[in-house]
DNA sequence: TTTTCATTTGCAACTTTTTGTATTGGTCAA
DNA sequence: TTGACCAATACAAAAAGTTGCAAATGAAAA
């Protein structure tokens, strides 16, 4: 069980009750491409025709985060994002000039985790980074945001 | 000028104003040994004597941490909290156990940088870096929390 | 000093996020 | 199936954070 990408096994593997909210936020996020925010799954959510309280949403959102099967990310300064990771790659790289973000392989990841625990004894969480800067094309022709 | 540590000096080599509140929101920070969340920097301002509208202190706050005199980190899921770092170093690992900050020294950081710089051609900006995880007691006793 | 102008602030309204609590509804065992 | 238990939900209200705009103020020039 839970070794196929259904919402439904997954949450239920997590040790969390299948139900109605849980199952129709898992699948907004599950049918967009992109990150959302916690308002947009909102208005999403209710788009769809289920009811589901907004705090519900939230409360929804924070638990799979901590189940590890949505990821919470905050790029730069702005609001935090939600993405679907049950079963994506999970690390990026985000340009603060042109929003984009790009992939970010787990090689590099792994070593800062492997490091960081040999020399402090620290066991950091990267199950999902994300690191702000300018991309190579924004360095290169500068002035091109939005 | 702005070699030293004066906050007035600083900002105004920040090219910013030195008003009243910036001032008095610089102090507020630099006199607190630990981080501060935003809610904390209002109360401290109001207890100061100073009235500085609550989004003044946010718009303050925002804008000390775009000039980079100012740190907003956020643990884990948590709230953002601030910190003065004009003078003080900048990476961190948070253990989201015992919730204490340790200092990461920037070697280990600037090689992710260069590294990352190398495969990607990607700038990433990390002058101010916070890694959450376990620290290295908490993982040998296990169940310590709050 | 005085004038001028762009920046910054306070205020008020608004949006986003969190929290307390009574009720509902999955899940498991019988 | 059915009933009991406890996680999960809706609702309401508060707290946190944001925004638009008119008034105030710092800084530079006259």
């Amino acid at each position: 069980m839970a070794l196929n990408s259904d919402p439904a096994d997954l949450i239920r593997s997590a040790g969390r009750k299948v139900t109605n909210a849980r199952l129709t936020v898992a699948e907004v996020l599950r049918g967009s491409e992109t990150h959302m925010t916690a308002p947009q799954v909102v208005d999403n959510v209710e788009g769809a025709g289920v009811h589901v309280d907004k705090s519900t949403v939230y409360r929804v959102l924070a638990d799979l985060r901590d189940v590890g099967l949505v990821a919470e990310s905050r790029f730069g300064a702005g609001e935090a994002n939600y993405e679907w990771i049950a079963d994506s790659n999970h690390h990026h790289l985000y340009c603060s000039n042109c929003r984009e973000t790009y992939p970010l392989d787990d090689e590099l990841v792994d070593r800062i985790t492997s490091d960081v625990l040999a020399k402090y004894g620290f066991s950091a969480d990267l199950s999902h980074t994300v690191l702000a800067g300018t991309c190579g094309q924004c360095t290169d022709e500068p002035g091109t945001a939005e």
